[in-house]
DNA sequence: AACTTAATTGATACTCTATCTCAATTAGAA
DNA sequence: TTCTAATTGAGATAGAGTATCAATTAAGTT
């Protein structure tokens, strides 16, 4: 396979799981979209990539990712269904409007330092986070 | 109804909303369970409560209280069904391990100074906020 | 390049959460 | 008490995600 691997690919692999049709077909799907889609909008697309993928193994795909924090499930819009996030490097910091659902995503981070904390204090080892705040966006607040 | 109110019950008056039996009897279950309860375990409860109360009330009280940030779906050991997390004040933080889903709250937050700088930054009004780290519990990490 | 094997896959039937509809009820104001 | 819009419960329906299992495949070994 001469197709270029991706960062996430590798972590895949690392972590011990194979490399297969299916999985990098769902990555590729996750690193195009952006950043915040549903598992429905992940099977039409992966759909569209290739026919013959069945609906089993990308929700299975999500399920490791998840795992891996390379994705992370939130619930925007209190849907049934999770909108799926990108983790670019274990964290993921965003605004969601109350009112219009829409999500304003931004890059500060002040968490390393309470990162550390935890650690220390509580014995744990932490790889990321997500940050949601609620509230209303520039348009809903009138 | 000579009955108690929680401080809850008086913001869902507050916000122009009816205190009706079925809306009460969800946050009496909300508030019995310690703060992490998954849509299943409302449903049985509530139903434990009265068996008269509908479960097309009890998810539109779920929404109706997310929309109000007195609870909020998250997405913990990857099921079908979101837990509704308690959010006491507007905000709530915790720690989710990846390997066996337990779920360590914490009450430090150091997010009002980035709370004001996004206010003033982008324009929003924010309103509350949930911390998620993941990574591994002090049992899970050996 | 062929062999080996455990991991992974896809089809499909199935489970079960959540929504929709609508007539009946109810909270709360007057 | 009367009034009315908000809310409710039942039951039917929709649709997301899972279980099963024989067939396939990634990737290490020879
Ligand atoms: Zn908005
Ligand atoms: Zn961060
Ligand atoms: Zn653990
Ligand atoms: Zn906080």
């Amino acid at each position: 396979m001469s197709e270029q691997l991706s960062l996430r690919a590798e972590r895949l692999r690392a972590a011990g799981h194979k490399l297969t049709h299916a999985r990098l077909s769902v990555l590729r799907v996750l690193e195009e979209s952006g950043g915040h889609v549903t598992s429905a909008e992940v099977l039409e697309r992966v759909s569209a990539l290739d026919a013959s993928i069945g609906r089993a193994s990308v929700f299975r795909t999500l399920d490791l990712f998840t795992s891996l924090l390379i994705v992370r499930p939130t619930y925007i819009d209190s849907s049934v269904t999770p909108t799926y996030v990108l983790m670019p490097e274990g964290h993921h910091h965003h605004i969601i409007c109350t009112n219009c659902n829409r999500v304003i995503e931004f890059e500060d981070c002040c968490l390393s330092e309470m990162t550390a904390e935890l650690e220390a204090r509580l014995g744990v080892k932490l790889t990321g986070h997500l940050v949601e705040f609620y509230g209303l966006c520039d348009r809903c607040r009138q």
